[in-house]
DNA sequence: TATGAATGAGGCTTCATTCAT
DNA sequence: TATGAATGAAGCCTCATTCAT
């Protein structure tokens, strides 16, 4: 069956070109990235990069989708495992560096993509945004199920979990934090979220 | 001394030149964005703009320094008056979201600075991070001499503040909320800040 | 003997895409048709198109000869009937109404090469104009022998002949008249030229 | 006032550019022709042209419009002189003689537009078609009035006159004809449209 | 000082053609 | 013989920047 195999060919290829933009996407914006360079670097053909993506637009729109995949597997796998509030938010607070970290490519272009001005794409980014939440707010309710923390809006604090979380991640990397300096936050950074939450039991008090 | 003249008259027109900018660059962003068009909007020619620009890439720059002493002074502001630290932080958090809608442009522009990928323009929006952080730093440093609060890291805590309470505002807003839904979050937001901080006399059990 | 069966289905093939091709090339033009759709209408494969032609200026080319010998032996077929002068006329403008109308496909395609700028394509498209000069010029002298007409210039008269049938008719449409219209004009162009040659015997005369 | 000094220019640089479009459309086609080397043979910068006209297409309808201004204006001049039937309508074959000689360029591009598969072009140039039925129309009428001949349908009468001047031309263009040899048929030519039209006074009868 | 016509580098995209299967 | 994925040359067009006026 070559169809098989050609099949997987084609989307290793493609998610090869995806890499490659990611790198440049990341480097240079959507628009210094130069659609040659990336077929270059994925050591392909100009034109072959139409072959799997109608334009550079959609290019770029399918690596953020990419990523988003790839970074909420990430995050629902750091709040899968069991534990308390303190324990999950401090999983939480970890993938995130370690995301901003390991792939600092995805994570820069998906800053971009949310923050900037292009609609189209903050339009794809906030769908990222809305799952992230989705998440939390799960997490969130199942702690409110025992009976850990008492809140009225959810989504509203979900959503405020997640800023926190990230934009601080963020705003320290731009001011120039080591990762091992961030990592030490976690347990802070939870607390901080518990104690803002008004946690029946703080950890601490344990 | 009609130098003195010339000189108003010149920064006027460079401040004229740098509202229009910051519209179109908000609109568009940096690469789209349009110097002729810049200029036509502007009122002037189209060669005029490198009489107060070296080029395209300095000009943003100066809107940036513009916008960032904008939203310093309205922050500044925001802080200046008196009044126990939630009063402050729903200032603050208020001062945020009066920004993120009354001055839209360049609240994006900003933001588009400081999490996109040019590193040039990083840069220069990291100083009003800075900036953000010193200031909200002092405040908390007042409050902790009125025994308010007691904290360790003055400065990471200033940047949580900050993150939470500038991600929490642009994250609503990517999502869609009105500026009347976010400025009824103020008290829980400054609330949820101080009980994250440990605050020593919790507004609510007052 | 499968040689010569598959002899046939090459060229039945063969055929298959000129027909195919002729299609396009009417509609676009030789320089906006595109090879890959040429193949994907005719049911082949992009590269089975190069085992039949050379490239695609021969398949233009193969076309053209396709087109002109079918037009020609068209025209032959008109020109073929018994009768007098004003009715072979008559015959020779009906048929090229009909190929104006049901092979517009061809009659596009060939004037366009006919008339167009491609010297390559012109050289053979005027091939076929000699063969239709040739043609009419022998219905003439047949005429001449019976004494109908009298001419000095044979090659000459064929030439205006098929000018005015052949412009008059291209003109026409584009003018944008129905095949109706065109065909009612068939007695009286014939009579046009027959009078135009001095006819010895002019019909309405008779 | 260098407003009007400029417009002059302006308008000298555009004829310019026509100029040299024309005889790259003319040699090489609508798809061939290459607008970069357009602007090189015209003296001016690549990205001037776009200064002159909106895209490739729009360059080439300005163009058109242009061939077809002069053309009709050297056929109305040719029909202009006072003469019977049988001169101006020399006087219109040789006119387009001419103009196939001396503004081969135009006349070919015209040709192409007109026969040619681009429907955009068509459109544009059968305004010509139409402004040249209507001058011989004119004639027609003109030498009615005089009692010179007498038709029943101006209209179809005078494109059969213009289809068979011009396409005899071009027909015998394309054979190779000289001008010589085409010139000497100007008289001939006249006669058979004359004759054809059932002239009440055939020159050669007086 | 102010202008805007002119420039040309640069980039996305198309498509005829090739070639490994 | 048939295929279609891959190629890369080629070209239209944009726009930041320059410079003569």
């Amino acid at each position: 069956m070559p169809k098989i195999v050609d099949e997987q060919m084609r989307e290793a290829t493609r998610q090869h070109i995806i890499h490659e933009a990611a790198q440049e996407f990341a480097r240079l914006g959507f628009d210094q990235a130069n659609i040659n360079l990336i077929a270059e670097k994925a050591g392909i053909g100009k034109g072959t990069i139409y072959l799997y993506f109608e334009n550079k637009r959609e290019l770029f729109l399918a690596m953020l989708r990419f990523i988003a995949q790839t970074q909420l597997a990430a995050i629902r796998g750091a709040l899968a495992q069991n534990g308390d509030l303190q324990t999950r938010l401090e999983q939480l607070f970890l993938a995130f560096v370690r995301l901003a970290e390991e792939e600092s490519d995805s994570f820069n272009v998906y800053m971009s993509a949310l923050y900037g001005v292009n609609r189209a794409f903050r339009t794809e980014a906030t769908k990222l945004l809305r799952d992230y939440v989705a998440v939390i707010a799960m997490v969130l309710e199942e702690a409110q199920a025992h009976n850990e923390i008492h809140i009225d809006d959810v989504d509203t604090t979900a959503l405020m979990v997640l800023s926190l979380t990230e934009s601080f991640i963020l705003s320290a990397r731009v001011l120039g934090q080591s990762q091992q300096n961030l990592m030490a936050q976690a347990t802070r950074t939870a607390q901080f979220i518990l104690q803002g939450l008004g946690a029946t039991r703080q950890p601490e008090e344990v």
